[in-house]
DNA sequence: TGTACATCAGTGAACGCGCGTTCACTGATGTAC
DNA sequence: TGTACATCAGTGAACGCGCGTTCACTGATGTAC
């Protein structure tokens, strides 16, 4: 292996395209054709234009449209993660509900920002058969975000029961309900249309809570 | 136009494909296509093969593939009403909350078993542009369901407030989002997997109804 | 340090594919007389 | 009732398209001596 701290900038340059950088820029272009154009144009060949090389060039990377796709959907996921945290920080550690109040915030405002990044983390045709470990990987860890903190709220008392997962999967569910219903027009098209979509979440997220609290998770 | 009550079967039957019978014909098939091998199959000329007519036949009912299949999944909505009507039935009137489980219960189910058309029923990328009619109000129907059960439990006084349309936003996106991430397989990845999804579908209808008596929806 | 060689990330031509849509047609149907 | 005609729901050939994937290649890189 080269050293790149050794090299001049534009020889570092003319090297990334030849010594593994590809695969991170081919998943940035991914991401960035998904952004632009949503998931319908996002075909390796786009991708690859957009990474300013040949279509075979990916090839050498990952090794099939499904495998890239899931790649950059592995991506998506920790961004979202990352919008998430950033919810988080700033928040008393000692509060779980407000923990959970700043996943949902986060959760559904990475939906709103990012539309077609998101419907791709959840279009899982795309990536099968051979769904990428990495893939997988990032849901798992954005789903233990969640869960770590309803074990949390469950050890301050906040919630009754042990089990974390019901009571994860049904804040996860409506979260994740809201923004697909939001993202692909349905409220819009019903009398719930006219309410904000920001007012709207803040109204469920405290709904989740309640559900939470009231509901004898065991 | 002629009478169809005077005709002989053999001679109903060979008129049926040549008088307007055909485009319930392409919609039946439509559904028939999408639930034998899902989404990605669902093209025109499958649906056309399908009924057993050429490719070309469906625009004489169709102005495009779009409208097509928004006409199909215009059909899917009008089945999970159906189906949550199924629900239903039985269920003393005089108690709503009864019958927002049902409803919780109705769409989960029709979302389980018949998973391509309710994909195909949320993918408003394959009915765009020029959505039609036909699907906005199957959509607007169903949801109207929803809308009038919510009411009757404000008005009895088991849900707080007056306005039905944020509880029943929240009530539509736990189970939407609930029956998307089963289908997705997401939860099958993460350690909620273990749970059997009709016993934590109940779980997370109890709650949605948790949630909606306990907060102020103000 | 210089040279010969192996490696391998790129290129671009080529493939076969099913697709949505168009179009001239044909033949069964309903209608006017 | 019988005949001539208009209508229109079907057919099938044809189109151009972008796609995923393959393959022989080339040229820059790292390595062995």
């Amino acid at each position: 292996m080269y050293d790149k701290g050794t090299m001049s900038t534009s020889k570092r340059r003319k090297l990334a395209y030849h010594h593994g950088d590809l695969e991170r820029a081919l998943i940035d272009s991914g991401l960035a054709v998904v952004k632009r154009s949503g998931i319908e144009a996002l075909s390796l060949r786009a991708v690859a234009r957009q990474a300013k090389v040949s279509h075979s060039a990916p090839y050498h990377h990952f090794s099939s449209k499904a495998e890239l796709l899931a790649a950059v959907a592995a991506a998506g996921f920790d961004r979202m993660v990352e919008g998430i945290r950033q919810q988080t920080t700033g928040i008393g550690l000692d509060d779980p509900l407000e923990g959970l109040r700043a996943i949902g915030r986060g959760y559904v405002m990475f939906a709103v920002c990012h539309p077609s990044v998101f419907r791709l983390m959840f279009r899982p045709e795309l990536t099968r058969p051979s769904k990428h470990p990495r893939l997988l990987a990032a849901e798992t860890r954005a789903f233990r975000t969640l869960l770590e903190t309803i074990v949390g709220a469950q050890q301050s008392g906040a919630i009754v029961g042990q089990d974390p997962r019901p009571p994860a999967a049904f804040a996860w569910s409506t979260v994740h309900g809201l923004a697909m219903l939001h993202l692909d027009g349905v409220f819009a098209e019903t009398p719930v249309g006219q309410i904000d979509i920001q007012i709207l979440a803040s109204q469920i997220n405290e709904s989740i809570i309640s559900g939470l609290k009231a509901h004898p998770w065991q």
